[in-house]
DNA sequence: CGACTGTTTGATGAAATTCAAGCACAGTGG
DNA sequence: CCACTGTGCTTGAATTTCATCAAACAGTCG
């Protein structure tokens, strides 16, 4: 999930996509189908869509941010992804016509809708509209495989610094501050996403906050010592675990694009 | 990656893509592309394509087997999926048109190609290619969400005896043996799948065949309790880490489908 | 036959979970 | 306005799982 960030396009009327649906399909039969993109409100809590729901449109966030969770089939969920605006979302559902994941909300969001008759309308006549959604797709696995690795090798610091950098760099993406931001996620959703329990990620914050690398208040986040968290996710070092401790090991969590569809592609590490 | 299993498609002439091409766009004009499949014999060691290579083609397991690994820049490498016969692999690729991983062959094997243009032909004129094509994507993507989620919440034992199971069943889609089989990786390939010590997967294997559990034999591997393997998969009961343990957690690998393309679709658990 | 890779086994230690409290803030209702 | 309750978060202590280090063995290949 996540990926196609067009961030803050110009042009874009309804939502982020039409933009791209105006460019690229113009002139061709999938147009009319496309151009009847609507976008609706949901609020903090809200569901969009729940695993067995039928599979019937793709969905691009506007504003605000979402979780999508997958559930054993009746014990725990594991938070699979976080979207911010920009983000497609829905594609899971292209497996068996059906979406795997629940997708919530986590603030008051917007959303634009995009039907399964216009991606198809759009994947039969427009290249580069099928270009978008493989790479689209292709980039999650990446992503999901990136992080799967960092699961396996590195620390729960270093794939905690790799989150909160991981965040920075798609808030900043998409015309926030890389610096500051507050966090739309609880720590029992982060902690269920990096794979860790809460506890451990509210050690971690504190020890990070009295190594000078954030600040935390709450909900409220900022990066202090940038440079020092690339180097903690990146390095490989001995680290202590007590609040002396400064040496570290790294992640390289999502790897995005600004802008378009059009210009897809991945950049890898971004730090 | 995996999936598209058509394991053994009676109809199948160059390899087991070739009769769903002949089948789903028979009288397209995507059909004198894709008739150029061919296919080629690859070696234990052989590499089909590494990170950064070109993506001009997707590729398809005729028999043998193979891993993708990522590799960290410079550090360590990560293994992402091993292949079947039937699997479909390289679309890693469709993110940044180069491939993402570097696939190697872990025994003698066979490999269709398919390249960029019958690709594009496919998607452009078949519909039903389109679907297969998205649909195992977003079946890859699943499948990595699962292993997310296993890694997190399971214990090594757990994974371990999934990893199994799961080989198992895909063993057993491809008609050969669900309950005896010769692994065609290392443990040090199998560690590193899962996120582990080859330590520990040696003291696991050992442990589990104390509880006459399994077999082993160096590669071989025999599946002597597969209810109880399931059990341990699937529970969450306190085990005792000696070798009279017996109750423990559980997995979900890897989801698939047999069959042809137009059947791909998502089995969930199967078991 | 060495040399090598792949594998097993034991002893030790570290990282992170679990269990157990307690705090902080928000909202509710008296 | 203030206790009261609930959720979200923090902190400490004990426990557990698993990795690491170290050594030795097994089968293979030139």
């Amino acid at each position: 999930m996540s990926q196609l960030h067009f961030k803050s396009s110009p042009t874009c009327e309804y939502c982020a996509l039409s933009r791209n649906c105006t460019e690229n399909i113009n002139n061709t039969s999938a147009m009319q189908n496309v151009q009847v993109l609507t976008h609706k409100i949901y609020h903090k809590g809200d569901t969009l869509f729940c695993a067995g729901d039928a599979f019937n449109a793709l969905y691009i966030m506007r504003s605000g941010s979402a979780k999508a969770s997958a559930t054993t089939f009746e014990a725990d969920e594991q938070i699979v992804d976080f979207y911010f605006p920009g983000d497609l979302l829905g594609t899971d559902g292209f497996a068996q016509k059906q979406h795997a994941h629940n997708v919530s909300f986590l603030e008051t969001s917007s959303v634009c809708y995009i039907s399964v008759n216009s991606v198809n309308a759009l994947l039969t006549h427009s290249e580069l509209g099928r270009q978008q959604l493989l790479s689209n797709m292709s980039q999650n696995t990446l992503n999901l495989q990136q992080q799967l690795m960092n699961v396996h090798k590195m620390t729960s610091i270093q794939r905690l610094t790799g989150f909160l950098l991981d965040l920075s760099h798609r808030l900043a993406q998409r015309g926030l501050s890389s610096q500051q931001f507050t966090l739309s996620m609880t720590r029992i959703d982060i902690a269920n996403y990096l794979g860790m329990a809460i506890e451990t990620v509210s050690r971690l914050l504190t020890s990070m906050q009295q190594q000078r690398l954030i600040q935390v208040q709450r909900r409220h986040i900022t990066l202090v010592n940038i440079p020092e968290m690339r180097k903690i996710c990146l390095s490989d070092l001995l680290g202590q675990t007590e609040d002396e401790s400064d040496g570290m090991q790294h992640a390289m969590l999502r790897s995005t694009t600004d802008y378009p569809l059009s210009s897809i592609g991945r950049e890898g590490r971004f730090y």
